[in-house]
DNA sequence: ATACAATGTAGAGTAAACTCTATGTCAAGA
DNA sequence: TCTTGACATAGAGTTTACTCTACATTGTAT
């Protein structure tokens, strides 16, 4: 299948400003037809999706353009970019422990609270 | 203990200029010496710890800053303080329910890569 | 044939959260 | 007394990642 921009924006929830955007950046180079209107293919959005999850998980713009230029060099780039996906992985398992850890803090402060409100209720 | 900016920063790892920029945006309210130089207390330090706590999960600084404006009115907004980190515990928690799931996905690639790579040495 | 909706490019504008600059004050040491 | 160095304010500048505007083309329905 092929999409033209305006249904790939819906397909990915991304806006048709940013999808211009991504690829003003190099993220992603859809091809185009005769008329020169962007054709994004199914290989696009598996690749849009990943973006998104690099992003989610808090990958500045300028690694994922990184991790897109290795990509367009084919396979003698897949040490590269596993090794690059590797050091992510740590970065985000770091990111979940200070997040629980925020989360342990939070649930105690919430606690004081109750213990505080149940206190000027008496008192 | 009462600190001058500088050693506030030191002691907090939040530059001067962000400091001063808090104060601006009223999250924090040091007292001020005779020369209207700036007068941070302990309890100034815990409140910043916990301002960070709240950046480093997601909270914006206009939702901060609605919170410390409740925190000067006192106890009466016990309630509603509560209220806030209770909505943001929820949200917290689904970040990191997020964040757990594209970790299984990452690592789904990783595998994925480390299987190519094995592949391309082969053929 | 014509209207109009989607698309194209280039470049300006926005929002959040800092970060820095210019300029001035003030206390303490040489 | 003079000179630093830390601090003060006001306001400009920066970075990231969009988001929007202006204006030109193109494809499709009437």
């Amino acid at each position: 299948m092929e999409y033209s921009i305006g249904e790939f924006s819906r397909l990915t929830n991304l806006g048709i400003h940013t999808l211009r955007y991504y690829e003003h950046e190099n993220l992603i180079t859809p091809k185009r037809n005769s008329s020169n209107r962007r054709c994004y293919s199914d290989k696009d959005l598996a690749w849009i999706e990943f973006i998104k999850r690099l992003k989610d998980t808090g990958m500045p713009i300028k690694e994922i353009q990184r991790y897109a230029e290795l990509r367009t060099k084919g396979d003698i780039t897949l040490n590269e970019r596993m090794e690059m996906l590797t050091v992510h992985r740590e970065s985000l398992n770091e990111q979940i422990k200070v997040l629980q850890e925020h989360m342990a803090k939070l649930d105690d402060k919430i606690d004081f609270y109750r213990q505080e409100i149940e206190r000027t209720l008496k008192g």
